[in-house]
RNA sequence: GUGACCGUAGCUCAAUUGGUUAGAGCACUGGACUGUGGCUCCAGGGGUUGAGGGUUCAAUUCCCUUCGGUCACCCCA
Protein backbone atom coordinates (compact mmCIF):
# COMPACT_ATOMS: atom_id res chain seq x y z
CA UNK A 1 0.00 0.00 0.00
CA UNK A 2 1.21 3.39 -0.68
CA UNK A 3 2.20 5.60 2.22
CA UNK A 4 -0.25 8.42 2.80
CA UNK A 5 -0.60 11.60 4.69
CA UNK A 6 -0.55 11.49 8.32
CA UNK A 7 -4.23 11.81 9.83
CA UNK A 8 -5.21 15.61 10.38
CA UNK A 9 -2.52 16.79 7.83
CA UNK A 10 -3.14 17.58 4.45
CA UNK A 11 -1.35 19.38 1.09
CA UNK A 12 -1.76 22.51 -0.08
CA UNK A 13 -2.07 21.61 -4.30
CA UNK A 14 -1.43 24.19 -7.10
CA UNK A 15 -5.15 24.97 -7.56
CA UNK A 16 -4.91 26.20 -4.46
CA UNK A 17 -1.64 27.61 -3.34
CA UNK A 18 -2.22 30.74 -5.76
CA UNK A 19 -5.08 31.58 -2.42
CA UNK A 20 -2.70 31.12 0.05
CA UNK A 21 -0.20 32.93 -1.65
CA UNK A 22 -2.53 36.04 -1.75
CA UNK A 23 -3.37 35.89 1.89
CA UNK A 24 0.11 35.57 3.15
CA UNK A 25 0.96 38.97 0.92
CA UNK A 26 -1.95 40.45 2.24
CA UNK A 27 -0.31 40.11 5.58
CA UNK A 28 3.24 41.23 5.22
CA UNK A 29 2.13 43.92 3.22
CA UNK A 30 -0.72 45.01 5.84
CA UNK A 31 1.64 44.34 9.00
CA UNK A 32 4.97 46.11 7.56
CA UNK A 33 3.03 49.25 6.52
CA UNK A 34 2.08 49.10 10.48
CA UNK A 35 5.92 49.18 11.54
CA UNK A 36 6.21 44.91 11.85
CA UNK A 37 9.11 43.36 11.17
CA UNK A 38 9.25 39.53 10.46
CA UNK A 39 11.00 36.97 12.93
CA UNK A 40 11.25 33.27 11.41
CA UNK A 41 11.01 31.22 14.62
CA UNK A 42 11.70 27.12 14.84
CA UNK A 43 8.36 25.29 14.47
CA UNK A 44 9.68 23.17 17.99
CA UNK A 45 10.95 24.38 21.49
CA UNK A 46 11.44 22.57 24.88
CA UNK A 47 8.43 21.33 26.12
CA UNK A 48 8.62 23.28 29.34
CA UNK A 49 8.28 26.78 27.44
CA UNK A 50 5.32 25.95 26.09
CA UNK A 51 3.63 24.27 29.42
CA UNK A 52 5.13 27.88 31.61
CA UNK A 53 4.04 30.32 28.39
CA UNK A 54 0.78 29.01 27.29
CA UNK A 55 -0.69 27.61 30.87
CA UNK A 56 -0.29 24.19 32.27
CA UNK A 57 -3.97 24.17 32.80
CA UNK A 58 -5.05 25.05 29.29
CA UNK A 59 -6.10 22.35 26.44
CA UNK A 60 -3.66 22.98 24.59
CA UNK A 61 -1.06 21.75 27.52
CA UNK A 62 -3.00 19.04 28.75
CA UNK A 63 -3.93 16.91 25.64
CA UNK A 64 -3.38 18.81 22.45
CA UNK A 65 0.49 18.73 22.38
CA UNK A 66 2.99 16.85 20.05
CA UNK A 67 5.57 15.84 22.42
CA UNK A 68 8.93 13.56 21.80
CA UNK A 69 11.86 13.19 23.55
CA UNK A 70 14.48 13.98 20.84
CA UNK A 71 17.61 11.38 20.92
CA UNK A 72 19.34 13.12 24.08
CA UNK A 73 16.61 12.41 25.86
CA UNK A 74 15.17 16.21 25.93
CA UNK A 75 11.54 16.83 25.71
CA UNK A 76 10.70 18.86 22.56
CA UNK A 77 7.25 20.29 21.21
CA UNK A 78 5.95 20.97 18.06
CA UNK A 79 4.62 24.71 18.53
CA UNK A 80 0.44 24.26 18.71
CA UNK A 81 1.19 28.10 18.88
CA UNK A 82 3.62 31.18 18.05
CA UNK A 83 3.60 33.28 20.98
CA UNK A 84 5.44 31.83 23.72
CA UNK A 85 8.53 31.03 20.72
CA UNK A 86 8.31 34.59 20.00
CA UNK A 87 8.36 35.75 23.21
CA UNK A 88 11.34 33.37 24.14
CA UNK A 89 13.18 34.93 21.01
CA UNK A 90 12.05 38.31 22.37
CA UNK A 91 13.79 37.71 25.56
CA UNK A 92 16.67 35.55 24.41
CA UNK A 93 18.01 38.23 21.93
CA UNK A 94 17.03 41.61 24.32
CA UNK A 95 14.56 42.55 22.03
CA UNK A 96 13.41 44.82 25.15
CA UNK A 97 16.65 47.06 24.21
CA UNK A 98 14.51 48.29 21.10
CA UNK A 99 12.37 51.43 21.06
CA UNK A 100 9.40 50.31 22.45
CA UNK A 101 6.88 49.04 21.29
CA UNK A 102 8.93 46.55 19.58
CA UNK A 103 6.39 44.55 16.92
CA UNK A 104 6.72 41.46 15.40
CA UNK A 105 5.21 39.07 13.06
CA UNK A 106 5.82 35.51 11.86
CA UNK A 107 3.63 33.01 9.97
CA UNK A 108 4.02 29.43 9.59
CA UNK A 109 3.00 25.79 10.92
CA UNK A 110 1.32 24.68 14.12
CA UNK A 111 0.38 21.59 15.74
CA UNK A 112 -1.90 20.88 17.87
CA UNK A 113 -3.00 16.75 18.58
CA UNK A 114 -6.98 17.13 17.88
CA UNK A 115 -9.71 15.51 15.95
CA UNK A 116 -9.72 16.84 12.93
CA UNK A 117 -12.88 18.65 11.80
CA UNK A 118 -14.35 21.50 9.13
CA UNK A 119 -11.61 24.42 9.11
CA UNK A 120 -9.87 22.38 12.13
CA UNK A 121 -6.15 20.56 11.07
CA UNK A 122 -3.13 18.80 13.00
CA UNK A 123 -0.80 20.86 11.03
CA UNK A 124 -2.33 24.13 10.53
CA UNK A 125 -1.36 27.78 9.93
CA UNK A 126 -1.33 31.07 11.72
CA UNK A 127 -0.13 34.49 10.38
CA UNK A 128 1.03 35.93 14.20
CA UNK A 129 1.92 39.24 15.30
CA UNK A 130 2.69 40.91 18.55
CA UNK A 131 3.51 44.22 19.94
CA UNK A 132 5.85 43.92 22.90
CA UNK A 133 6.98 46.71 25.73
CA UNK A 134 3.68 48.92 25.55
CA UNK A 135 1.02 48.92 27.54
CA UNK A 136 -1.14 52.77 25.63
CA UNK A 137 -4.66 51.89 25.13
CA UNK A 138 -4.03 53.16 21.61
CA UNK A 139 -1.50 50.09 21.41
CA UNK A 140 -4.39 47.81 21.88
CA UNK A 141 -6.84 50.02 19.08
CA UNK A 142 -3.77 49.74 16.50
CA UNK A 143 -3.49 46.25 17.03
CA UNK A 144 -7.24 45.64 16.19
CA UNK A 145 -6.97 48.37 13.03
CA UNK A 146 -4.69 46.16 11.58
CA UNK A 147 -5.94 42.87 11.91
CA UNK A 148 -9.49 44.09 9.94
CA UNK A 149 -7.19 45.95 7.62
CA UNK A 150 -5.89 42.64 6.49
CA UNK A 151 -9.21 41.33 6.37
CA UNK A 152 -10.24 44.69 5.19
CA UNK A 153 -7.48 43.85 2.36
CA UNK A 154 -8.77 40.44 0.87
CA UNK A 155 -12.46 41.94 0.59
CA UNK A 156 -13.47 39.60 3.84
CA UNK A 157 -14.38 42.32 5.79
CA UNK A 158 -18.46 42.63 5.84
CA UNK A 159 -18.75 38.85 5.78
CA UNK A 160 -16.36 39.28 9.56
CA UNK A 161 -17.66 40.44 13.17
CA UNK A 162 -15.57 41.58 15.23
CA UNK A 163 -15.88 41.09 18.99
CA UNK A 164 -13.83 42.78 21.66
CA UNK A 165 -13.87 42.88 25.65
CA UNK A 166 -11.93 43.42 29.01
CA UNK A 167 -11.13 40.32 30.95
CA UNK A 168 -9.51 42.46 33.42
CA UNK A 169 -6.67 42.15 35.35
CA UNK A 170 -4.89 38.59 36.74
CA UNK A 171 -7.27 39.24 39.70
CA UNK A 172 -9.92 39.50 38.49
CA UNK A 173 -10.44 36.15 35.84
CA UNK A 174 -10.61 34.28 39.54
CA UNK A 175 -12.87 36.59 41.24
CA UNK A 176 -15.18 36.31 38.78
CA UNK A 177 -15.16 32.78 38.35
CA UNK A 178 -16.34 32.90 41.56
CA UNK A 179 -19.06 35.21 41.20
CA UNK A 180 -20.39 33.03 37.91
CA UNK A 181 -20.44 30.07 39.96
CA UNK A 182 -22.40 31.76 42.98
CA UNK A 183 -25.11 32.74 40.80
CA UNK A 184 -25.14 29.24 38.33
CA UNK A 185 -24.61 26.85 41.24
CA UNK A 186 -28.03 27.49 42.55
CA UNK A 187 -29.76 27.30 39.17
CA UNK A 188 -27.58 24.42 37.61
CA UNK A 189 -31.37 22.98 37.55
CA UNK A 190 -31.74 25.33 34.62
CA UNK A 191 -29.13 24.24 32.30
CA UNK A 192 -28.66 21.79 30.00
CA UNK A 193 -26.26 18.81 30.80
CA UNK A 194 -23.40 20.27 28.95
CA UNK A 195 -23.49 23.55 30.91
CA UNK A 196 -23.61 21.35 34.18
CA UNK A 197 -20.60 19.50 33.36
CA UNK A 198 -19.05 22.98 32.21
CA UNK A 199 -19.94 24.52 35.54
CA UNK A 200 -17.35 21.98 36.93
CA UNK A 201 -14.87 22.70 34.00
CA UNK A 202 -14.70 26.22 33.18
CA UNK A 203 -17.61 28.36 34.11
CA UNK A 204 -16.97 30.97 32.31
CA UNK A 205 -17.58 28.67 29.27
CA UNK A 206 -21.28 28.21 30.30
CA UNK A 207 -21.52 31.84 28.76
CA UNK A 208 -20.88 30.60 24.75
CA UNK A 209 -23.27 27.92 25.22
CA UNK A 210 -25.38 28.20 22.23
CA UNK A 211 -28.56 25.88 23.50
CA UNK A 212 -31.55 28.27 23.43
CA UNK A 213 -33.02 27.05 26.80
CA UNK A 214 -29.81 28.39 28.61
CA UNK A 215 -30.33 31.49 27.14
CA UNK A 216 -32.23 32.86 29.71
CA UNK A 217 -30.01 32.09 32.45
CA UNK A 218 -27.17 33.15 30.91
CA UNK A 219 -28.39 36.65 29.86
CA UNK A 220 -28.78 37.14 33.82
CA UNK A 221 -25.72 36.38 34.53
CA UNK A 222 -23.16 38.84 36.07
CA UNK A 223 -20.94 40.46 33.47
CA UNK A 224 -17.16 40.82 33.37
CA UNK A 225 -17.15 44.15 32.84
CA UNK A 226 -19.35 44.72 36.11
CA UNK A 227 -15.86 42.93 38.20
CA UNK A 228 -13.05 45.13 36.45
CA UNK A 229 -10.57 47.08 38.28
CA UNK A 230 -10.87 50.69 38.00
CA UNK A 231 -7.50 50.63 36.22
CA UNK A 232 -8.85 48.17 33.40
CA UNK A 233 -12.08 49.94 32.97
CA UNK A 234 -10.56 52.93 32.09
CA UNK A 235 -8.19 51.20 30.11
CA UNK A 236 -10.97 49.64 28.00
CA UNK A 237 -12.55 52.36 27.37
CA UNK A 238 -10.06 54.14 25.96
CA UNK A 239 -9.10 51.33 23.89
CA UNK A 240 -12.86 51.62 22.65
CA UNK A 241 -12.22 55.46 22.36
CA UNK A 242 -9.61 54.69 19.88
CA UNK A 243 -11.85 52.21 17.84
CA UNK A 244 -14.30 54.47 17.79
CA UNK A 245 -12.27 57.62 16.51
CA UNK A 246 -10.82 55.16 13.22
CA UNK A 247 -14.22 54.31 12.95
CA UNK A 248 -13.91 50.68 13.85
CA UNK A 249 -16.80 48.41 13.54
CA UNK A 250 -16.95 46.10 16.72
CA UNK A 251 -19.23 44.65 19.21
CA UNK A 252 -18.63 44.90 23.17
CA UNK A 253 -19.04 40.86 23.97
CA UNK A 254 -18.57 40.64 27.59
CA UNK A 255 -19.13 36.33 27.02
CA UNK A 256 -15.68 36.63 25.20
CA UNK A 257 -13.62 34.32 27.19
CA UNK A 258 -10.64 32.95 25.12
CA UNK A 259 -9.08 29.93 26.23
CA UNK A 260 -5.28 30.82 26.82
CA UNK A 261 -4.18 31.64 30.35
CA UNK A 262 -2.12 34.10 30.14
CA UNK A 263 -4.56 36.97 28.69
CA UNK A 264 -5.61 40.49 30.50
CA UNK A 265 -7.50 42.90 29.97
CA UNK A 266 -8.15 43.95 26.08
CA UNK A 267 -9.53 40.65 24.40
CA UNK A 268 -10.57 40.33 20.59
CA UNK A 269 -11.68 37.88 18.05
CA UNK A 270 -13.05 38.20 14.69
CA UNK A 271 -15.75 35.57 14.26
CA UNK A 272 -17.54 34.29 10.91
CA UNK A 273 -21.00 32.35 10.81
CA UNK A 274 -19.64 30.64 7.42
CA UNK A 275 -17.77 27.86 8.54
CA UNK A 276 -19.62 25.68 10.62
CA UNK A 277 -18.95 25.28 14.17
CA UNK A 278 -15.24 26.82 13.64
CA UNK A 279 -16.51 30.47 14.25
CA UNK A 280 -13.06 32.08 15.29
CA UNK A 281 -10.88 33.29 12.12
CA UNK A 282 -8.30 35.13 14.17
CA UNK A 283 -7.91 36.07 17.96
CA UNK A 284 -5.98 37.58 20.19
CA UNK A 285 -5.42 39.77 23.37
CA UNK A 286 -3.24 41.40 26.04
CA UNK A 287 -0.75 39.22 28.07
CA UNK A 288 1.18 41.63 30.26
CA UNK A 289 3.08 39.90 33.19
CA UNK A 290 3.64 36.66 30.42
CA UNK A 291 7.21 38.21 29.38
CA UNK A 292 8.04 38.47 33.31
CA UNK A 293 6.53 34.90 33.41
CA UNK A 294 9.03 33.36 30.83
CA UNK A 295 12.28 34.52 33.24
CA UNK A 296 12.32 38.13 30.75
CA UNK A 297 12.36 41.81 31.26
CA UNK A 298 8.85 43.03 33.09
CA UNK A 299 7.69 44.11 29.54
CA UNK A 300 3.97 44.02 28.27
CA UNK A 301 2.56 42.63 25.54
CA UNK A 302 -0.40 42.01 23.44
CA UNK A 303 -0.98 40.13 20.19
CA UNK A 304 -3.34 37.87 17.42
CA UNK A 305 -2.96 34.54 15.61
CA UNK A 306 -4.91 34.46 12.14
CA UNK A 307 -5.92 30.74 11.31
CA UNK A 308 -5.26 31.12 7.78
CA UNK A 309 -7.07 27.73 6.81
CA UNK A 310 -10.18 29.70 8.01
CA UNK A 311 -8.93 32.52 5.82
CA UNK A 312 -8.63 30.63 2.75
CA UNK A 313 -12.03 29.18 3.44
CA UNK A 314 -13.40 32.09 3.24
CA UNK A 315 -11.93 33.34 0.36
CA UNK A 316 -13.57 30.52 -1.70
CA UNK A 317 -12.47 29.18 -4.95
CA UNK A 318 -10.81 31.65 -7.16
CA UNK A 319 -9.50 31.32 -11.00
CA UNK A 320 -5.96 32.62 -11.15
CA UNK A 321 -3.93 29.53 -11.40
CA UNK A 322 -0.55 30.45 -12.89
CA UNK A 323 -0.34 29.09 -16.67
CA UNK A 324 2.39 29.45 -18.96
CA UNK A 325 1.67 32.68 -21.45
CA UNK A 326 2.91 30.81 -24.36
CA UNK A 327 3.95 27.38 -25.36
CA UNK A 328 6.78 26.37 -27.82
CA UNK A 329 6.60 23.59 -30.31
CA UNK A 330 9.35 22.27 -31.82
CA UNK A 331 8.66 19.81 -34.74
CA UNK A 332 12.04 17.54 -34.32
CA UNK A 333 15.37 18.03 -32.71
CA UNK A 334 16.72 20.79 -34.75
CA UNK A 335 13.69 23.13 -33.50
CA UNK A 336 14.42 21.70 -30.20
CA UNK A 337 17.94 22.96 -30.08
CA UNK A 338 16.86 26.54 -31.27
CA UNK A 339 13.79 27.02 -29.38
CA UNK A 340 15.90 25.68 -25.96
CA UNK A 341 18.19 28.80 -26.04
CA UNK A 342 15.34 31.31 -26.77
CA UNK A 343 13.22 29.82 -24.32
CA UNK A 344 15.79 30.22 -21.94
CA UNK A 345 16.79 34.10 -22.98
CA UNK A 346 13.07 34.88 -22.57
CA UNK A 347 12.28 33.01 -19.37
CA UNK A 348 15.14 35.15 -17.49
CA UNK A 349 13.62 38.21 -18.51
CA UNK A 350 10.61 36.79 -17.12
CA UNK A 351 8.68 35.45 -19.71
CA UNK A 352 6.17 32.55 -18.22
CA UNK A 353 7.45 30.19 -21.42
CA UNK A 354 6.68 26.35 -21.55
CA UNK A 355 8.89 24.32 -23.97
CA UNK A 356 7.31 21.07 -25.32
CA UNK A 357 10.41 18.60 -26.34
CA UNK A 358 9.29 17.66 -29.92
CA UNK A 359 8.27 14.24 -29.30
CA UNK A 360 4.71 14.53 -29.96
CA UNK A 361 2.94 15.37 -33.36
CA UNK A 362 1.85 18.69 -33.92
CA UNK A 363 -1.94 18.34 -32.94
CA UNK A 364 -0.82 16.72 -29.63
CA UNK A 365 1.50 19.67 -28.86
CA UNK A 366 -1.30 21.89 -29.32
CA UNK A 367 -3.85 20.26 -27.66
CA UNK A 368 -1.40 20.38 -24.55
CA UNK A 369 -1.10 24.75 -25.41
CA UNK A 370 -4.70 24.45 -25.24
CA UNK A 371 -4.76 22.18 -22.20
CA UNK A 372 -2.20 24.11 -19.96
CA UNK A 373 -4.40 27.20 -20.58
CA UNK A 374 -2.28 29.12 -22.86
CA UNK A 375 -2.46 32.03 -25.08
CA UNK A 376 0.13 31.66 -27.34
CA UNK A 377 2.05 29.10 -29.23
CA UNK A 378 5.23 29.25 -31.08
CA UNK A 379 5.35 26.32 -34.03
CA UNK A 380 8.92 25.75 -35.34
CA UNK A 381 9.43 22.34 -37.52
CA UNK A 382 11.58 22.25 -40.74
CA UNK A 383 10.29 24.95 -42.39
CA UNK A 384 10.14 27.52 -40.30
CA UNK A 385 13.99 27.08 -39.41
CA UNK A 386 14.90 26.70 -43.22
CA UNK A 387 13.24 30.70 -43.33
CA UNK A 388 14.25 31.65 -40.13
CA UNK A 389 10.99 32.30 -39.19
CA UNK A 390 8.55 30.89 -36.38
CA UNK A 391 4.69 30.78 -36.20
CA UNK A 392 3.04 32.50 -33.94
CA UNK A 393 -0.22 31.51 -33.03
CA UNK A 394 -3.06 33.69 -31.14
CA UNK A 395 -4.80 30.21 -29.11
CA UNK A 396 -8.24 31.68 -28.65
CA UNK A 397 -8.49 33.11 -31.82
CA UNK A 398 -6.56 30.95 -34.16
CA UNK A 399 -4.68 33.39 -35.84
CA UNK A 400 -1.18 33.13 -36.75
CA UNK A 401 1.92 34.94 -38.27
CA UNK A 402 5.48 34.17 -38.53
CA UNK A 403 8.16 36.37 -36.62
CA UNK A 404 11.81 36.11 -37.43
CA UNK A 405 13.74 33.57 -34.66
CA UNK A 406 16.31 36.88 -34.21
CA UNK A 407 13.36 38.83 -32.38
CA UNK A 408 11.44 35.96 -30.87
CA UNK A 409 13.15 36.23 -27.21
CA UNK A 410 12.05 39.85 -27.43
CA UNK A 411 8.45 38.96 -28.71
CA UNK A 412 8.09 36.75 -25.73
CA UNK A 413 9.07 38.77 -23.38
CA UNK A 414 6.46 41.15 -24.98
CA UNK A 415 3.97 39.16 -24.50
CA UNK A 416 4.80 38.36 -21.02
CA UNK A 417 2.33 40.92 -19.96
CA UNK A 418 -0.67 39.47 -21.44
CA UNK A 419 -2.51 36.78 -19.50
CA UNK A 420 -3.28 33.04 -21.06
CA UNK A 421 -6.46 31.92 -20.51
CA UNK A 422 -8.04 30.00 -18.04
CA UNK A 423 -8.09 26.20 -19.83
C1' G B 1 -11.15 11.74 24.08
C1' U B 2 -16.92 10.93 22.72
C1' G B 3 -20.78 10.31 18.91
C1' A B 4 -23.00 9.97 13.90
C1' C B 5 -22.43 9.13 8.72
C1' C B 6 -19.10 7.49 4.85
C1' G B 7 -14.56 4.61 2.23
C1' U B 8 -15.33 1.00 -5.34
C1' A B 9 -10.01 3.36 -11.26
C1' G B 10 -6.27 9.73 -10.77
C1' C B 11 -11.57 12.39 -10.19
C1' U B 12 -17.24 11.88 -9.96
C1' C B 13 -20.17 7.69 -9.42
C1' A B 14 -22.78 2.50 -10.93
C1' A B 15 -23.02 -2.84 -9.80
C1' U B 16 -30.67 -6.47 -8.67
C1' U B 17 -33.05 -9.96 -2.38
C1' G B 18 -25.26 -11.72 -1.42
C1' G B 19 -24.43 -14.69 -7.60
C1' U B 20 -20.19 -15.77 -12.86
C1' U B 21 -14.68 -11.93 -15.72
C1' A B 22 -16.54 -5.07 -10.71
C1' G B 23 -18.74 -1.05 -15.08
C1' A B 24 -19.55 4.20 -16.99
C1' G B 25 -18.31 9.40 -17.63
C1' C B 26 -14.19 12.66 -17.18
C1' A B 27 -8.84 12.40 -17.34
C1' C B 28 -4.44 9.78 -19.55
C1' U B 29 -1.95 7.20 -24.09
C1' G B 30 -2.49 6.01 -29.24
C1' G B 31 -5.28 6.13 -33.84
C1' A B 32 -9.14 7.96 -37.57
C1' C B 33 -6.60 13.28 -39.46
C1' U B 34 2.25 13.21 -43.46
C1' G B 35 2.51 20.13 -39.96
C1' U B 36 -2.48 23.01 -36.92
C1' G B 37 -5.85 22.54 -30.59
C1' G B 38 -10.96 23.18 -28.50
C1' C B 39 -15.89 18.91 -31.65
C1' U B 40 -16.70 13.70 -32.92
C1' C B 41 -15.61 8.42 -33.25
C1' C B 42 -12.49 3.98 -32.18
C1' A B 43 -8.92 1.38 -29.30
C1' G B 44 -5.71 0.85 -25.05
C1' G B 45 -3.52 1.26 -20.09
C1' G B 46 -5.21 1.67 -15.33
C1' G B 47 -8.78 -1.71 -9.30
C1' U B 48 -5.66 -6.46 -3.89
C1' U B 49 -13.65 -2.75 -3.91
C1' G B 50 -9.07 1.42 2.44
C1' A B 51 -6.74 -2.80 5.43
C1' G B 52 -7.33 -7.37 8.41
C1' G B 53 -10.49 -11.13 10.10
C1' G B 54 -15.37 -13.71 10.23
C1' U B 55 -20.24 -15.83 8.22
C1' U B 56 -21.39 -18.30 3.39
C1' C B 57 -21.11 -22.92 -1.95
C1' A B 58 -20.38 -17.62 -3.13
C1' A B 59 -19.02 -10.96 -0.10
C1' U B 60 -18.30 -4.45 -3.26
C1' U B 61 -22.97 -6.14 -0.65
C1' C B 62 -23.84 -9.14 5.95
C1' C B 63 -20.86 -9.06 10.94
C1' C B 64 -16.37 -7.64 13.88
C1' U B 65 -11.75 -5.04 14.29
C1' U B 66 -8.62 -1.35 12.47
C1' C B 67 -7.05 2.85 9.48
C1' G B 68 -8.78 7.04 6.98
C1' G B 69 -12.51 10.90 5.50
C1' U B 70 -16.69 14.13 6.78
C1' C B 71 -19.65 16.49 10.46
C1' A B 72 -20.76 17.58 15.51
C1' C B 73 -19.29 17.62 20.83
C1' C B 74 -14.94 19.29 23.53
C1' C B 75 -11.79 23.23 22.42
C1' C B 76 -9.78 26.62 19.38
C1' A B 77 -7.06 29.71 14.62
Amino acid sequence: MPIKAVRGVRDILPAEAPRWQRVEAAARRVFEAYGYREIRLPLFERTELFARGIGSATDIVQKEMYTFEDRSGESVTLRPEATASLLRAYIEHGFQVEPKPVRLYTMGPMFRYERPQAGRYRQFHQADVEALGETHPAVDAEVIAMLMDFFGALGLAERLELHVNSIGDAATRPAYRAKLLDYFSPRSGELCAECRGRLERNPLRVLDCKTPGCQPVIEKAPSILDSLTTEAAEHFERVRACLDAMGIVYAVNPRLVRGLDYYVRTTFEVLTTELGAQNAVAGGGRYDGLIEQLDGPPDPGIGFAIGLERVVLLLGDGESTAVPVVVLIPLGNAALSRLLGIARDARRRGARVDLGYGTRKLPRELERANRLGAGFAVIVGDNELARGQALLREMKSGEQRAVPLEGLADELVGLAGRRGTAP
